[in-house]
DNA sequence: GAGGGTCAAG
DNA sequence: CTTGACCCTC
């Protein structure tokens, strides 16, 4: 079974960077970021054209998510509320930031991981309250399933190995230290790293500023992750970066990462 | 002596249009609509580089008027008030519409006239008002000047033989009753049509909205018009509409109209 | 700074 | 449909 992320940056402006990549890499799922559409007017008959089912959970101008599979998924849910009930979530659903389904038994966690801003910031302690709640929800999911994939575009680099040039990234957003350790608290529910597998070096990035040439230079950071349950870590046969959707003329920032399991 | 309006629909997203049609067309003046752009951003130095010379009177966003020539223009004037003066105007000169200058005798004005939205709306009475003080202006005008040429975006079709399909006509903007009343009081002052000197029929038309793929179906209005007084009247040769830059790549939705006097 | 989406306007 | 402004994200 193949699984892919990307955070497409708006799956209108980017629809044929979607479609065109799906006829070219058939994956069982894809997991998409940042739609920003509301539901009534995601791109459905685009992706039936490609032979793909949308399940969707998208808000006007922000945020949104999608599971674009050609089987029909089982299962699926939105937001935290479902699994972790609405008095632990508060306000943390209010942005569409999470969807799951399951495929063939595996449960598949699909996230939009806010960004944060800037360190201390309001939507820094959003971005930290959110992940203290992903961790309550992930370790519900993993109570009920073992075969458990959590993908999506994290906003964080765990690793110094995952950055262009690690040069101030205590202060940064997405590689700040407490960013890093909530991250790796949150993994501790059981979830390793599927990228990490099977590539040791660094050098290889899921997304790149659209400022300053930053994709021309390769200055990128690797955001956009696999985490596997213990069960699919070792089942995983693969994971790759695509880098090509970056190359094409008005592309998202971010490009899909591949996982095999 | 060759005079041409055009609606360009922002000058600065037209400009390659603009100074490519010049090239083509060397007229001697040619009037610009929707320049959209304040006077400290007006593309003068791509102007200057195909030997025009531009008077302005733009404003931020919408509206924006100006005179391109190839040699000076001579008293040159912006907006109602310098002719019928402040107490006549009241509101009407807010917005950028009116630009008149003079070049070997022919008083040229450049006219952006409102569009007024829907029949009844504010914006309707805002056009109405501002039909009636340019009879005003173009009465005290043609009291010192008997070569005078009134152009520009009329946004009104004044006959059936002007619209694409007359059904609708009544309740339609730009075709309604008392919108040709209004214009044909307007031009009770002393002006008539060039384009109807020289073409009877129908089906000629300046203007085809972006929507509906009206261009390709030729569903037009020709609401880009010359009037002339009778002394310029009598010495018209020709004018017509240049189809060409609605064809272009990202074009304006309207086309140039050419007069030669 | 580059790119969304939204909105008003036509 | 298309433009420009505006606001937001990253």
């Amino acid at each position: 079974m193949k699984i892919a992320t990307w955070n497409v940056n708006s799956v209108r402006s980017r629809l044929t960077h979607v479609t065109d990549w799906l006829a070219e890499h058939p994956v069982d799922v894809l997991c998409l970021q940042e739609t920003k559409v509301v539901d009534q007017d995601f791109p459905h008959e685009a992706i039936k054209a490609v032979g793909y089912q949308a399940e969707i959970s998208g808000q006007k101008s922000y945020n949104g998510v999608a599971l674009l599979s050609q089987q029909p998924l089982q299962d699926v849910s939105r937001g935290f509320t479902p699994i972790v009930g609405a008095a632990a979530v508060g306000d943390l659903d209010d942005q569409k930031r999470v969807i799951t389904g399951m495929l063939d038994g595996v449960r598949i966690v699909n996230l939009y991981v806010p960004n944060g801003s800037s360190i201390g910031s309001e939507k820094y302690e959003y971005k930290m309250r959110w992940l203290t709640l992903l961790k309550t929800y992930l370790e519900k999911l993993l109570a009920d399933h073992d075969a458990l994939l959590v993908c999506g575009d994290f906003n964080i680099a765990l690793e110094d190995r995952d950055i262009h040039d690690p040069e101030g990234k205590e202060t940064h957003i997405m590689s700040s230290p407490k960013e890093r350790e909530m991250l790796t608290e949150v993994l501790s529910v059981g979830l390793k790293d599927a990228f990490r597998k099977f590539t040791d070096e660094g050098g290889h990035f899921s997304w790149w500023d659209y400022r300053a040439a930053s994709f021309r230079r390769n200055r990128g950071w690797r955001i956009d992750h696999h985490y596997l349950s213990p069960k699919l870590y070792d089942r995983a046969q693969s994971c790759v970066i695509d880098v090509e959707p970056r190359r094409r003329e008005k592309p998202s920032d971010h490009t899909p990462v591949i996982v095999e399991i």
